[in-house]
DNA sequence: GTTAGCACTCCATATTAAAGAGTGCTAACA
DNA sequence: TGTTAGCACTCTTTAATATGGAGTGCTAAC
């Protein structure tokens, strides 16, 4: 059977109706509020032959219809309308803070989470290989230096290093052309024993001082954990019945305390089921691959601050979300931070 | 009327009953479950005396008896058991940590969270007044610098600033002098528009990094927003039917969420309520000052990295949360944090 | 191809009934 | 005077039972 102009109507009116108010759609409800002119006889008719070719399911007899994940499917890839979303112009709020990748980033999952009353998560930005791009250390007071690393991707670590011997001035230079000029371009692989000798051998009697310093660049070139990853909205999962048949939720509340859990959900989402809109996932049900979330919908885009520096948006919520929404919402979002990372 | 010994024992035993099931306790439960070997009647009798104390309340005709917020405080006050816990020792998890003081607090939090089954949050180190302690810009690449910043607390700011002209390896230097004689010591308050023309009539003709500098540098002394908040375990919460009446609980999850609010909370249990306990408070029901806690309680610890640098520790239950064993963990922690602290 | 009509199914809601838990009171007992 | 057994009473919880409504599927007529 092929899917007629008119029972395309019924569907996306199903489909519209389902996601606003979340009960099942009546034939009646379809014949009034159509300009098809049909009685609910024959939109009964219709809706039977939908159902038979998967679109829609009845809950139970003498009930309405609502939609399956493959209408949804249909309706995310060819029914949405291009609306243009209105909105609020955040760009300069954050501009303020662009100064603060993890300010900012929180900024924008509130953001979203506000906008779309659904859960919202951001990762943090990843990074592909770390080097040592800078390496400093200086003197703060009498027993203490401040270590400072800039990292090839501009991510700076810095930490207060206790000392217990005096370093001279002029030694002082000394540590930090030597550490410099081997450090310089190594990543953690790179910083072997071989190497190690040769900064200690040529740092003479501040052995010590060198060791601290190359335990923080070590920890700062292998730190994965500054995978940082920002909720918000959360709570919003309590507001669609369908979701909070409380044991489900919980576990859904409980994957957004456990953030490692939300980057698995986000990594899961990768490349291999896209939509048409550029860089913009939706991921529908069981499409999202986690269990947990068969009842849900995901809406995932990547953000990029440069080359090789990206990190991913996502918003969860039930089912019957409203992609229209959630798509332009995001793509305009996504808009103003490309013009915000150019800077 | 008078406390007697009798009274105190049932009452101790209703207390005791009602935290484990939740639900109201009857005067043949007290006669069969305590030594003292008498009749439900005579139960009956000394509880119709409590009633009129003041210490336990009947939710309606015909049900059993739950304690009042007066009974807990009674509980609290005089009859926890001083009984000491196993709390596996983490000490040696956290202080592979005791470097990145968010990170340890983050599993200060979760820890707390699972060993209790109840919400936990941990407010990040406050600090008194900040002031400048020592001022740095260094060239990272041809058109990058990187100012750091220490503060008085030995707290380190750093930021990338793009340039646009060059900078002479001598007039960094002077640079350099220049912030740290200036600036060194100084407040917020006191970077007033005389020290600003003061910097730049010295600085001569690289004013614009100046401004840059002195920019980043208003923002670490003012920044109040590293003010930073850790929770675990909201998610308890849904186990408690008591708190879980929906409405309720959302806003308390929600709370957790805007961990502005958390703060909050956490100022508002200032000392004037404490218990004997050596710094660990308990709150009861309304004792806690936050009205959408007025169900439950709340049992807080102040931690100190050491003087003037001070945090906070909450765990949030509902109002029948085993006292017992929450101060208790919490007291073995805090020795356990105590001893990272010191080095 | 479309529509009206009707029997049927299932859910949601209200009503009623029954069972259980617990109290308060009274009277008897040590 | 304190303790206890007994009993009537209250209120909640649970189950069982109606009742109404929404919606469908089918048939027959247009």
């Amino acid at each position: 059977m092929e899917l007629s102009k008119r029972k395309i109507k019924i569907l996306q009116t199903i489909i519209r109706t389902y996601l606003e108010t979340g009960e099942p759609v009546g034939s009646r409800t379809i014949s009034k509020d159509t300009d098809l002119n049909l009685s609910s006889a024959t939109i009964r008719n219709e809706m039977s032959d939908l159902e038979e070719m998967g679109y829609i399911i009845q809950p139970h007899t003498s009930a309405g219809r609502i939609p399956t994940d493959k209408a949804y499917r249909l309706y995310v890839d060819t029914m949405l309308a291009d609306k243009e979303v209105e909105v609020q112009n955040i760009k300069e709020e954050l501009e303020s803070k662009a100064g603060r990748i993890d300010v900012l980033l929180k900024q924008v999952a509130r953001f979203l989470a506000i906008n779309t009353n659904y859960a919202t998560m951001v990762s943090g930005p990843r990074y592909k290989s770390k080097k040592v791009k800078f390496i400093q250390i200086t003197p703060v007071d009498e027993n203490s230096l401040l270590a400072v690393i800039v990292l090839d991707n501009n991510v700076v670590r810095n930490q207060i290093l206790k000392i217990d011997e005096i370093i001279e001035q002029e030694d002082m230079l000394k540590l930090n052309f030597i550490l410099n000029t081997v450090l310089n371009g190594l990543d953690v692989t790179d910083m072997n024993l071989a190497v190690i000798r040769s900064i200690k051998e040529q740092a003479g009697s501040h052995a010590k001082v060198i060791d601290a310093v190359l335990e923080m660049a070590g920890n700062a070139l292998t730190e994965d954990d500054d995978l940082q990853i920002y909720t918000s909205g959360a709570t919003n999962f309590l507001k669609y019945p369908e979701l909070s048949s409380k044991s489900e939720t919980t576990e859904l509340l409980n994957a957004f305390e456990e953030k490692k859990i939300i980057n698995n959900w986000l990594e899961a989402a990768e490349q291999d089921n896209g939509s048409e809109t550029h860089d913009i996932q939706v991921y529908i049900g069981n499409e999202t691959k986690v269990d947990t979330m068969k009842d849900c919908s995901m809406v995932t885009a990547t953000y990029k601050i440069h080359e090789g520096v990206y990190g991913k948006i996502g918003i969860i919520g039930p089912k019957r979300m409203d992609y229209d929404k959630v798509v332009s919402t995001l793509q305009s979002l996504m808009t103003q931070l490309d013009d915000i990372f150019k800077n």
